[in-house]
DNA sequence: CTAGGTGCAAAAGGTTTGCGGTTAA
DNA sequence: TTAACCGCAAACCTTTTGCACCTAG
């Protein structure tokens, strides 16, 4: 796939060792941004690299997540999901189908936070209805 | 406890069904508020009712969450966490010492969303150094 | 009276781990 | 060459479920 080049060059950019299975977690994570479960991204996986482990697969998305090069979703008691949007960004959640969008705001850092707290990181999220189920008007 | 009145108003305020255990389990949210694990919730139960069972216990807090008596907090894929805290607040979460904060930000909604999304919620989540950890400058 | 809740134990996911063999650097 | 990674299977931990009994309204 055309894909493979970016792929690889995040990948050697952010210093973890490359290898065939991580290039394939990060090509599905890239070719399909649908904030899929580790047992979906398996499951794709699996169809270009039939040997692939889902131990391997949740192996390779903790690397990639812990260099940076992935973001991990958790809403409520579901499974994690997980993205290669590297922008910054928010997401939502649509409570009629369940998908999940990624909303790109620059959130401009309005918080007023009682002092003390050393932020590293802010992280939004929305529920309610995407546009594709409010247009249902259900 | 003097809190079982402040307890029973707001169970029998929120239209569900008022029992023993789910005065208990709100309780214990009303008691110490660090965001307690269902488990953590269930050892502190015991201490006042000792027949109470982890099933009931995940029973009562699915149910006050459902009827928005209480929050719950997930944090990347940690056990989720529980909260009685009515006012609208954000979580902070301290990367040093895994503890959870409230923070009580009126979030004025500055959020410049594409069209199409309907947001019923917004929930935002920091991470960092909490106060204490900061002043020991580790 | 009875719909709904409880307690128990067992099952069901999702995720992690241990280990022998493999591979990127 | 070797530290790190893979595949497999088994373990782990959180959460859910089925069922018989109980209780709030």
């Amino acid at each position: 796939m055309k894909l493979s080049s970016e792929v690889t060059e995040r990948l050697a950019a952010s210093g973890i060792r490359l290898t065939r299975q991580r290039e394939e977690v990060l090509g599905v994570l890239l070719q399909k941004r649908d904030h899929p479960t580790a047992v979906e991204v398996f499951m794709r996986s699996k169809k270009h690299m039939p040997t692939i482990s889902l131990a391997t697969v949740y192996n390779c998305l903790e690397a990639l997540v812990e260099s940076g090069l992935v973001k991990q979703v958790n809403l409520d008691r579901a499974p994690t999901r997980f993205c290669a949007n590297l922008l910054d960004h928010s997401h939502f959640f649509c409570e009629e189908c369940g998908s999940v969008h990624d909303i790109e705001i620059p959130l401009q850092s309005p918080w007023n936070l009682p002092s003390g707290y050393l932020i590293k990181q802010a992280e939004v999220t929305f529920r309610g209805k995407c546009p594709a189920c409010t247009s249902k008007n259900l």
